[in-house]
RNA sequence: GGCGCUGUCGCCAAGUGGCUAAGGCAGCGGAUUGCAAAUCCGCCACCGUGGGUUCGACUCCCACCAGCGCCUCCA
């Protein structure tokens, strides 16, 4: 796996035997989630449940940072107080996580309820020498961290700042808050400072320790956090214990919100090289539009893109490329890849057909080494071996979650061209011997599948739904169906094409089989 | 300006110092079908540009070009 702080691959050893802690920052809950929110969640969880198919016991904490002063900032806009805002946003981010399907997060601490351990951390900080108390605000002495900017390569004299509204209070305009005194009317707990809230990096050192110990596994996040937020989280709590805060640090790319405004961007910058100080706005605006969706002023509520898309289309969207590279997010593109995801659920109903059992309760091996195929006879079966083999090869590489899904877009095909092959499909055919084979390479699948959080239960598709599942409409079909059979048996084509391209027309999808006529909505 | 990332088929996207450079979407041809749909088969890439290292590079190094991120509170 890649680590941000050695920049290179390293095999994973984990501190404890058998044992992984993984830390990922959660958001600060002043807004509702929007999807680049929801990209470290399905990584670390497929991540997660890779590593427990593996063979490790994993620990996994997301914070929920609910205090903040974007949340003081948003209550008093809205005429709410901190904490109400704080609860709509994190139930918010919760049913956005439920509709992905991460459902292995085992800790989600919230800053507010770890005031203890952070006025603790704090404490300990400066009676180690590391921080300072001014007027109310006590701030951390990034002077005195020897190592501070090993994890995002900065040097202290390279980073110069004005150092914000605290200036005045701060030895170096490095130096970052641990705890903020409150004014008249914020939100505030007490503390030996006086009134105040915790800095932005604090509640993670604090909550982290807590939870996990002084020093884990995994910490994860958005490429963005690397600095400030991870580089003062090392800071404080390698200063504070005098130990590793993680070993390894993974860092997600961005989703970045797509505009047309890419060439105007590059344009200002050429210009910028004649007259450089006045472009810099200009590219700024330019990077508004086409830049990470976190800055973008567009980006839609999570919410909102689940009205449209299924949560497992979103999973499958942010699984298909690597983790670390940036995603550009267009809906052309989740539509796109939509359309491959319909290969996988075609096979699960053709599987049904055939065998006569649901592929999503299909037995498979949870554990990889359980998973050892030993090929049978057919030919087949070695090539389930190689795709499984192949699979896990990638997903070994630094979570390679895009190549591993090409193996299952082989795996399918290669089921698929059996089911043909074998003429498994229609009436009368049951060779048992063959569906064994059959099912055998679907549990593979199965096993893969399940090892990044895919094809976990039936998908109901946004829009795609609207009374399918009704029982008056079903009895329609079959009527329409019967009536259309009746026609095509007398060579009454005209009669039988109109029905079916008057179904079209309406999103029903008929599809004629030897052994029968299925229907289906599509979106 | 500093630190860093990226540039592979029309679009998305894996991957490798040397045998056929995955896969998806789109497209084209074929099998199948009464016609479709679905499925299967086949076709569709001189790996940003220019140097260098090497017996050999798309893969390593350098330069350049292009896009992007961070540089104090954005996942």
């Amino acid at each position: 796996m890649y680590n941000t702080l050695s920049k290179t691959k390293e095999p994973l050893e984990t501190l404890q035997p058998g044992k992984v802690g993984i830390y990922l920052c959660g958001p600060t809950v002043y807004k509702p989630s929007h999807i680049g929110h929801m990209v470290g969640p399905i990584i670390f969880d497929s991540i997660k449940r890779y590593l427990t198919y593996v063979g490790y016991q994993v620990t996994w904490v997301v914070n929920i940072t609910d205090v903040d002063d974007k949340l003081i900032a948003e209550a008093s806009k809205r005429g709410m107080t901190m904490q109400a805002v704080a609860e709509e946003m994190t139930a918010d981010y919760h049913r956005n996580l439920g509709a992905m399907g991460i459902d292995t997060i085992d800790h989600f601490p919230k800053a507010t309820e770890h005031m203890a351990e952070i006025i603790d951390f704090t404490q300990k900080l400066i009676d180690r020498g590391f921080a300072y108390e001014a007027e109310g605000d006590v701030f951390f002495d990034v002077g005195r961290d020897r190592e501070y900017g090993k994890l995002s390569g900065r040097s202290l004299e390279a980073m110069q700042g004005e150092g914000g509204g605290a200036a005045g209070r701060k030895k170096s305009s490095t130096d970052f808050a641990l705890w903020k005194g409150a004014k008249p009317g914020e939100p505030s707990w007490k503390s030996p400072w006086g009134e105040g809230r915790p800095g932005w990096h604090i509640e993670c050192s604090a909550m982290a320790g807590k939870i996990l110990g002084e020093s884990f596994d995994i910490h994860g996040g958005g490429l963005d956090l690397v600095f400030p937020h991870h580089e003062n989280e090392v800071a404080q709590s390698e200063c504070c214990h005098g130990k590793p805060l993680a070993k390894y640090w993974m860092h997600n790319g961005l989703m970045q919100a797509t505009g047309e405004s890419g060439k105007v961007g590059g344009r200002s910058r050429q210009a910028g090289e004649v007259g450089a100080a006045s472009s810099v706005a200009e590219g700024d605006q330019a990077a508004q539009e086409a830049g990470k969706i976190g800055k973008s002023k567009g980006a839609a509520a999570f919410s909102e893109l689940l009205k449209k898309y299924a949560g497992e289309t979103i999973r499958f969207f942010l699984l298909s490329t690597h983790y670390r590279r940036p995603i550009d997010f267009s809906e052309e593109r989740i539509d796109d890849v939509e359309k491959g995801l319909d290969q996988f659920y075609r096979f699960f109903e053709r599987y049904k057909r055939v065998t006569g059992e649901d592929f999503y309760t299909l037995a498979a091996a949870a554990k990889r080494e359980q998973g050892e195929f030993t090929p049978g006879v057919d030919a087949i079966e070695q090539a389930v071996a190689e795709h499984r083999k192949k699979f896990l090869e990638a997903m070994d590489d630094d979570f390679n979650t895009g190549g591993a899904i090409g193996d299952l877009f082989e795996l399918v095909r290669l089921l698929n061209r059996f089911v043909d092959a074998e003429k498994l499909e229609g009436a009368g055919k049951s060779d048992a011997a063959k569906l064994a084979v059959l099912k055998r390479g679907a549990s593979v699948m199965r096993e893969l599948a399940n090892t990044v959080g895919l094809f976990r239960s039936p998908v109901q598709k946004p829009g795609s739904s609207a009374g399918a599942g009704d029982e008056l409409v079903g009895k329609l079909m079959k009527l329409f169906i019967e009536v259309r059979a009746d026609a095509r048996k007398n060579k009454n084509f005209a009669t039988a094409d109109g029905i079916r391209k008057g179904l079209a027309e309406i999103g029903v999808v008929l599809e004629d089989r030897p052994d029968g006529t299925s229907w289906s909505v599509q979106k």
